[in-house]
RNA sequence: GGUGUCAUAGCUCAGUUGGUAGAGCAAAGGACUGAAAAUCCUUGUGUCCCCGGUUCGAUUCCUGGUGACACCA
């Protein structure tokens, strides 16, 4: 246990998750001005500049409210990661302490925020060569051959990890490459002790409701122009950011091979789909504090 | 009105030479450490349209209904 006084004398990184389109933005914004705090965005998709429909993005008004970090900053040919993202914002964080008691921390990427709050073990960042050459081997040779390799590599890593998960096997066997190391010995998973205390609080709807949100939501993306988004992002749509619900969907539409009507009501099952993800990870973190968005008082959050 | 075809999971359909059934999609649950709005895994009991008949046993065969579709009047 630590003394009232520790506690007192922390400063307080405050989360607010939720699944897409529960009503973040909204009690964000409240929650900024009230605690007199930035929002950091800790949406994934979010970060990239030129998806402001298609993610949802606060609208000028919005951004007007509060200064907001990590949101539309960086071009979507850009590699990112949950690790980058974890150094850059507690990099912000240290500076942005020295004038805060309070910082509001708001997304929905999972990964991201625990990389926040618990940090994400020290892995090298992988070389272009390694990735392309390990990429055109599982083209050539298929995933059976790396799974192969990799219990050679990496037994331990090997008998844990998901086998058919291509992206996992391939990440394991670049780093097994680049390093000359298993990919065992980075995953310490230690948990990292941050200057500041998290206290999250989580946004809920009933299921049909929420499913009703995100419904509407995808029909007013397509009326506020997502198509046209879509198309300005059609050189791009190879990168990782634009391997994204909602332009999926709508460069299908854009090479001809699916209907407007028929790309809306995949994009509404896939987001809904995530809507699942986001809160069976939810699920299992004990320490979020959920609230009804409709019921939310800035007044009744407790630090 | 007549003739024919069909009726099976939320949807589209397969199947059972008579021993109560299974695919795809939808849906539900789960995993997750440098791609995370990504990637991956698991899950199929349903009056087999209804009443009766034949049969040890009918979702399957038969009579009669009901509904849908097609063709003929």
């Amino acid at each position: 246990m630590e003394s009232p006084a520790n506690l007192q004398s922390k400063p307080t990184l405050v989360v607010l998750l939720g699944p897409t389109a529960v009503g973040k933005t909204e009690v964000a914004l409240q929650l900024a001005e009230y605690l007199g705090s930035p929002i950091i965005n800790a949406d994934s998709r979010q970060i990239y500049a030129g998806l402001p429909i298609g993610t949802a993005a606060p609208n000028a008004s919005q951004l007007a409210r509060a200064k907001h970090y990590f949101v539309g900053m960086l071009p979507v040919t850009e590699y990112y990661s949950a690790a980058r993202y974890e150094h850059e914002v507690i990099d912000l964080t240290k500076e942005l302490f020295k004038s805060h008691d309070t910082l509001l921390l708001s997304g929905g990427s999972m990964l991201y925020i625990d990389a926040v709050c618990n940090g994400i073990d020290d892995i090298p960042t992988v070389d272009k060569d390694v990735r392309q050459m390990l990429r055109d081997r599982l083209e050539r040779e298929g995933l059976e051959r790396l799974t192969a390799e990799l219990r050679l590599l990496d037994p331990d890593y090997y008998a844990q990890a998901d086998l058919h998960n291509t992206q996992r096997v391939v990440h394991a066997l670049e780093i097994c490459y680049q390093t000359g190391r298993t990919f065992t010995s980075f995953r310490t998973r230690t948990v990292a002790q941050r200057p500041f205390r998290v206290v999250k609080i989580g946004l809920k709807r009933e299921r049909a409701d929420l499913f009703d949100r995100i419904n509407r939501r995808v029909e007013q993306m397509i009326l506020d122009g997502l198509l046209d988004e879509a198309r300005d992002m059609l050189p791009w749509r190879h990168t990782n950011a634009l391997n994204t619900v909602g332009y999926k969907e709508m460069f299908q539409v854009l090479d001809g091979t699916w209907t407007l009507d028929f790309a809306k009501e995949r994009m509404k099952k896939n987001t809904r789909v995530y809507a699942k993800k986001q809160m069976t990870w939810f699920n299992r973190d004990a320490d979020i504090h959920w609230v009804h968005p409709d019921d939310f008082r800035v007044e009744d959050v407790k630090l």
